[in-house]
DNA sequence: GCAAAAACTTGATGTAGGTCAATTTTTTAA
DNA sequence: TTAAAAAATTGACCTACATCAAGTTTTTGC
C-alpha cells in the first residue's frame, strides 16, 4: 500500500459509518476514494453542480449554507472530521442546492455516488448506518426549523449555547464559529446576536471572555 | 391468504419504497405488518413515546407537528397515502419528539422497527430507496428552514402556492389544508396568512373561490 | 510583525408581522 | 337538518428584530 492509500485509509477509518469494517473491507473502499485539499474560504461545490459525490471530512471544517434570492445566507450545518455530505439521493440525478465552503484548511476523501451506492448494496449494514445518520440530521433540521419558526432569538441562542456546552462537555465553552455565522445559523443578524449575548451577560447567565470563550453560569 | 392479509398487501403495494418487490417478497412483508385505523383528530403518537414502529399510510392523511414550550404549533409534514413515518434511527432507542394526528379517517400499516431493520438488511435495494426518500425529506426540511429564516411571509406563501399548483398540475388549486395549518407550516399566524392572501388578490395574482379553491393568475 | 480584512460593537430608527379581540362564515357530526 | 365547533375575517395596536451607519477590536496572511 502506497503513501496516498495509507492517507485515504486514515480518512476512512475515522468515519463513524465505516469504522466497524474489517481491514479487508476498508481496503476495498480506500481503492474507490480520492483525496482533496482545500484552503480556508475555498468552495467545494455550489448550487447548480450536478456532482453526485460523497465528501468525507478528514481534517478541518466545512460549512454548508444556502443563499436566498436577495443574497442573505442561511448556515445549514458545519462538518467536522468524520462527517460526510453529498447529494444522497443516489438514484435520481439531483442538482446540488447548497454551497460548501472550507472554514479552514481542509482535507477530504471523495467517492463517486455510483461507487458509494454499489458499496451500500454490498454492505447493507452500512446502508443502515447511513440511514441512521441521515435520519438524525432530518430530525435536527426539523427541530431547527421549528425553533426558528416558534422561538424568540434569545431562546434560540440560549438553546444553542446549551447544546455547545453539552458537545464540549463543559460550562466553559469556545464558540465554534463567528457571531456572524451563528446569526446565520439561528436565522437572525450578527447585530442581534451580539445584543442578545450582552443581555445574557446583564442577566448574569453568561460571562464572555476573549477569543470566543464563554462561561455559562446559569 | 385471508381477508386481513389481502388488506395489508394492498397497503404495502402502494408504497413507493416497496412497489418493485416480487409477489413473494411482498408477502414476506405482509406477514410482519398489522393494520390500524384512526378517526379524524385521533393521535397516532406523541413526544415521549418510545415506539420504534414504522407507519405507512394506506388511506387518509396524517399531520406531523411539533409544539413549542409556549404551546405554539409547527406543522412539519402531511402524510398522504403511500407515505411513511417513524423514528428511522433504527439502532439507537430514540424517543419520539413529534405529534402525529389523523387529519381524516385514516388507515395505516404498521411494522415494528426491528422487523423493518431486518428487512432492510435482506433487501439492500430497499434500504437505498428509503435512504433516497429520507434524503429528499432532509433537503426539503433544510429548504423550509432557510425559507422561514430568510424570506418574508408573502414570498413563502407564494412559493407554497406555486408548489401546490405544481403538485396538482393545475393553476386552479384546492388548498390541501386550512389556513391555520398553512400558517403553522409556514411559520406564521392564521391572521397573517389571511391578510397576505388578500394582498395577493389585490395585486391580481390570485382569485379565491369557495371551499379552499384558488386560481393562480400570475 | 504589520497592514489589510474581517469581526465585533453600539446607537438610532423603521416595519413586518405578532397579538388580542370580536364577528361572520363554513364545516362537522349527531 | 341543525346546533355546535372550527375556521376565516377584519381592525387596532404593539414589539421584537431588521436595517443602516460608524466606530473599534481582533484575526489573518504574507
Amino acid at each position: 500500500m502506497n503513501k496516498r492509500q495509507t492517507e485515504h485509509k486514515r480518512c476512512i477509518s475515522i468515519v463513524p459509518i465505516f469504522n466497524h469494517l474489517t481491514e479487508e473491507e476498508m481496503n476495498g473502499i480506500v481503492k474507490e476514494t480520492t483525496s482533496l485539499t482545500y484552503a480556508r474560504g475555498e468552495t467545494l461545490f455550489h448550487p447548480g453542480d450536478v456532482s453526485s459525490r460523497l465528501y468525507i471530512v478528514h481534517k478541518g471544517r466545512v460549512k454548508i449554507y444556502r443563499l436566498s434570492e436577495n443574497g442573505k445566507e442561511q448556515l445549514v450545518r458545519v462538518l467536522e472530521p468524520g462527517d460526510f455530505t453529498g447529494e444522497l439521493t443516489l438514484f435520481n440525478e439531483t442538482t446540488v442546492d447548497t454551497y460548501a465552503e472550507a472554514l479552514e484548511k481542509t482535507q477530504l476523501c471523495v467517492m463517486e455516488g455510483v461507487d458509494f451506492q454499489q458499496f451500500l448494496l454490498t454492505y447493507p449494514a452500512i446502508a443502515i448506518k447511513v440511514l441512521n445518520e441521515i435520519s438524525r440530521r432530518l430530525q435536527q433540521s426539523e427541530e431547527q426549523s421549528a425553533q426558528i419558526a416558534l422561538e424568540k432569538v434569545e431562546t434560540r441562542l440560549a438553546l444553542y449555547l446549551a447544546r455547545i456546552a453539552e458537545e464540549q462537555k463543559s460550562t466553559t465553552i469556545t464558540l465554534p464559529m463567528s457571531q456572524k455565522d451563528i446569526a446565520s445559523y439561528l436565522g437572525t443578524t450578527p447585530e442581534t446576536i451580539n445584543r442578545k449575548l450582552n443581555e445574557l451577560v446583564d442577566k448574569g447567565m453568561i460571562q464572555v471572555g476573549k477569543s470566543r470563550k464563554i462561561v455559562i453560569t446559569d
